[in-house]
DNA sequence: CCCGTTATGTGGTAACTTTCACAAAAGTAG
DNA sequence: CTACTTTTGTGAAAGTTACCACATAACGGG
C-alpha cells in the first residue's frame, strides 16, 4: 500500500484489467480469480496480484476478486471515478476523428473544447466548443482544464505544450511525431504511430518477411 | 553483433534516433557524438551506443557517427530502406484520418488498399483502392501485402486479425481498444489511446491535480 | 467446529534494462 | 613517430520488472 513509484507498465495493465473486468461484468460473472483474469488478458497471475498490491488488498483468499468491487477500486486508484474535461488542440484529420470518437466519453473523458488556428468551416460535435488558438490560455484557465490532447503539426507541438502548461494543464497526450519535452510539473505521453509501424517493420524484417 | 533477442524499447529508440538524425541532417550537421545525440533526444549516451552495438559498429572512435551513414545503417537494420505496402481495415473516423495522413508515406509506408464492410459513399485518397471487406483475403494475398492496420470496432478486431493472418499478413497495428491475441507467426502492436488517457489521469490524480 | 480446498498476498530470485567507467581505437599536432 | 585528445564499444555494476513458490486466510461440507 505504498503509493510511491508506480511503474507505468503497471498503470497500463490496470487499464487493461479494467477492460477485461468490463467484459466479465457484461457476461454476468461476479467473481474472478487472478488465474482466470490472467488467462483472459494475457498477463501472469502473479503479475496481476503484484500490480494490485501496490494499492491495497482487493481480493479474498480462496475466492478471488469481486468483479464490480475490483472495477470500482481500480477506477478509484486511477482517478477514473469522475469526468475529466479535455482540451483538443489541432482540429485537422486526426483531431476531427478524435472529436467524433465516442469511446473517450464512455471512459469519462469529455473533449469539451477544441482549438485551431483556422476555425472557419470547421465543425465540431455537439457538446464541444471550437475556439481560435489565440483563446487557448484564457479558455483553458477559465474552465480549469487539466488535460489536453495535442494533434498539431510537429513543428508546433512543443510550443503548444508550453502554452497549455502556462494555462494550467498538467497532462498532455501528444500525437505529433516528436517527443515533447515535458514542461515543469506536466506529464506528457507521446503516441507515435510512425514509430509503431517502424517497430513492426523491424520485426517483420528480422523474421524474414517478404 | 548478435541478432538474437532485441528488446522492443531498443527498436523504439532506433526510430527516435532516426527522427533526430533527420533533423541534424536538415541542419547540415555531418557528424554527431552519442553525447550530442543523447542530449537532443533525451537518452543516455551509453544507452545509444549499447542500442547500436546490437547491430554492429557504426561509429568512429574519437569522432562520433557520420549522420547520413548512421541513418542508412539504422534504416537498413530496421527494414526501412524500402516501401512497405500496408492494408487498412475499417474506413471510419480513424481510418479516414490515417488514410489522409501524409506522414506514413514519407516514412516508406504506403496505404495502398483499404477495406470496409460498407463501401458506398466512402472516399479514399489517390493511390489507394477501397474494397468491400469480403475481398480482403483475395486482394491481400494477390498483392502479397505483409502489414496491416486494424481500425474497426473492437468486437471485430480479433476476427479481422485472423483473416488477415490467413491472407499472409505478418504484422498488424491495432487501434481497437482490445488486445488482439497474435495469430501464429504474426506480430501485433496494440495502440490504445484510451489507456494512454487513463495513464495520464492516474499520474494527475497521484500528483493531486484538481 | 474442524478439515480440505482454493486462491490471495508476498519474500526471494531470476531475468532483463540501464548506467557507469575504462580500455582501445582513431585522429591531430608537433 | 610519439604524445595527447576525443569518443567509441563493452564488461561489470546498479537498478528495475517479472515470476515462482509458499505461508496465510477464507470458504464450505461434513
Ligand atoms: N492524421 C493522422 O492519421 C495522423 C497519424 C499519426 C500522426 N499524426 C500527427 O498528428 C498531427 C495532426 O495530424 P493531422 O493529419 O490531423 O494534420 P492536419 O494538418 O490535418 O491538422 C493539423 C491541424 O492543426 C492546426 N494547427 C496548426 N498549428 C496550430 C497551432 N499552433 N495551434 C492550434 N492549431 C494548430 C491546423 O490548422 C490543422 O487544422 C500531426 O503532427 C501528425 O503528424 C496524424
Ligand atoms: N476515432 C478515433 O479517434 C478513435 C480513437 C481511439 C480508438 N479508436 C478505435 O478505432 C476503431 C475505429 O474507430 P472509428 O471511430 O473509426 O469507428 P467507426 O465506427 O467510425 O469506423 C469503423 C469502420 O469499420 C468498419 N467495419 C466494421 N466492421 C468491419 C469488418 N469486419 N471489416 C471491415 N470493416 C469493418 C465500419 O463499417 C466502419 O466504417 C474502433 O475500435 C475505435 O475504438 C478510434
Amino acid at each position: 500500500m505504498r503509493r510511491f513509484k508506480i511503474p507505468e507498465v503497471t498503470v497500463g495493465r490496470l487499464s487493461l484489467y479494467l477492460r477485461c473486468l468490463n467484459e466479465l461484468e457484461e457476461e454476468g460473472i461476479e467473481v474472478v480469480s487472478s488465474a482466470e483474469l490472467g488467462r483472459r488478458c494475457g498477463v501472469n497471475p502473479a503479475q496481476i496480484r503484484k500490480d494490485l498490491a501496490y494499492f491495497g488488498e482487493f481480493g479474498t483468499r480462496g475466492v478471488g476478486y469481486y468483479v464490480k468491487e475490483l472495477m470500482q477500486d481500480i477506477k478509484r486508484v486511477m482517478g477514473l471515478n469522475r469526468t475529466w474535461e479535455v482540451a483538443l488542440v489541432g482540429v485537422g484529420n486526426l483531431g476531427t476523428a478524435l472529436l467524433r470518437y465516442k469511446g473517450f466519453q464512455r471512459h469519462g473523458f469529455k473533449l469539451s473544447v477544441a482549438f485551431d488556428i483556422h476555425t472557419e468551416g470547421k465543425e465540431v460535435p455537439e457538446g464541444c466548443v471550437l475556439y481560435p488558438a489565440s483563446e487557448m490560455e484564457r479558455v483553458v484557465k477559465e474552465k480549469g482544464i487539466k488535460m489536453a490532447i495535442v494533434a498539431v503539426h510537429y513543428s508546433q507541438a512543443q510550443e503548444v505544450a508550453e502554452r497549455l502548461a502556462r494555462a494550467g494543464v498538467k497532462g498532455i497526450l501528444n500525437f505529433a511525431p516528436m517527443r515533447i519535452r515535458p514542461p515543469k510539473k506536466v506529464v506528457v505521453k507521446n503516441v507515435d504511430m510512425g514509430t509503431e509501424l517502424e517497430i513492426l517493420a523491424f520485426y517483420l524484417t528480422m523474421r524474414g518477411a517478404k
